[in-house]
DNA sequence: TCATATATGTCAACGCGGCTGACATAGCGT
DNA sequence: ACGCTATGTCAGCCGCGTTGACATATATGA
């Protein structure tokens, strides 16, 4: 009877191993996100800019058609909190120097700034976490991770461009 | 000049690597739940009802006010999508046997067979990033979730917010 | 050059799922 | 009998997704 428990189901334990891996995400995903949460209440955001802040700061001059494609969120979404960062003179756009319809976004110094207290949280935690498990255990992480994300999925391989549905 | 690229600036590479993990995250957590939310879709539901199944699932009879701890949300919030779940007959309430104030709640085969839908897709893309990364990653990426989740703040007081996205 | 396609923006309406606050009820324990 | 607890409910607010329709400037190819 103990064998049940003890390897003579091995699906049973790879279950149990599986939706471990399914809880550590939901709970990493959730802590990992609480404090950047709290600043952005702070400052009247949510999620939503924290998201176009990170990904604006981190391709500058990106078009507003590929940071839609990065965040796959319609451009009514998106819309609205870029209207609210520009108005807060966080972000500012100008025209592509090539393709004048684009509008290449860019962090103002009070957006990088901003950028820098909301991730030096997160990277302080996952340098922490790093640090801890060793180098061997990071270069895990990042392979299941990849495996988790990367694939299939045969339509989504869409050409930078007609990003919209 | 090299150099700075290739390792004379360690925090240079270290910045590099805590971003990749950062949106390592970010992907694996979204797509990880794009199929369950497809289905989810087709029954009315949302996220917030996957995640009541999940947990009602994995901890049968579990109180409502566990559950809620759990979630981290209110129990008005937990209340509406309860709601639903049970008038679709996806969950069942039973009082306490000690104490009658409990809503002891528990999966109908309904509610069973929708859970095994929903987390069966996670769980084949789990086993896939499994097998291919190695039980050694498999191993390292416990370690680094783990290191992210279990960590208190000085404040200890995270705001409950919004699980997804 | 002219027509069409693309990049972006905007208005309006809706849905989900968080939140707070207030109040209700049943049952537990002293 | 009383207060505390477990749970439920009503009402309203907000962030941030969605769809659909339409507007404008610019690019581009026939």
């Amino acid at each position: 009877m103990a064998e049940i428990k003890s390897g003579a189901n091995p699906l049973f334990l790879r279950e149990e191993e599986l939706r471990q891996g399914l809880e550590l995400l939901f709970y990493a995903y959730r802590d990992f996100n609480a404090e950047p949460d709290a600043i952005l209440a702070r400052h009247k955001f949510g999620r939503a800019h924290h998201r176009v802040i990170y990904f604006v700061g981190r391709h500058p001059s990106i078009t507003v058609g590929r940071l839609l494609s990065i965040l796959g969120i319609t451009k009514q979404s998106l819309s609205r909190v870029l209207r609210q960062l520009i108005n807060q003179g966080l972000i500012t756009q100008r025209p592509g120097p090539t393709d004048r319809r684009q509008r290449l976004l860019e962090l103002t110094p009070k957006g990088i700034e901003m950028e820098r207290q909301l991730s030096e949280k997160q990277r302080v935690r996952i340098a922490r976490a790093y640090r801890e498990a060793g180098a061997e255990a990071v270069e895990g992480f990042r392979k299941v991770l990849l495996g988790l994300t990367r694939q299939e999925m045969p339509s989504k391989f869409q050409p930078p461009g007609r990003l919209d549905r």
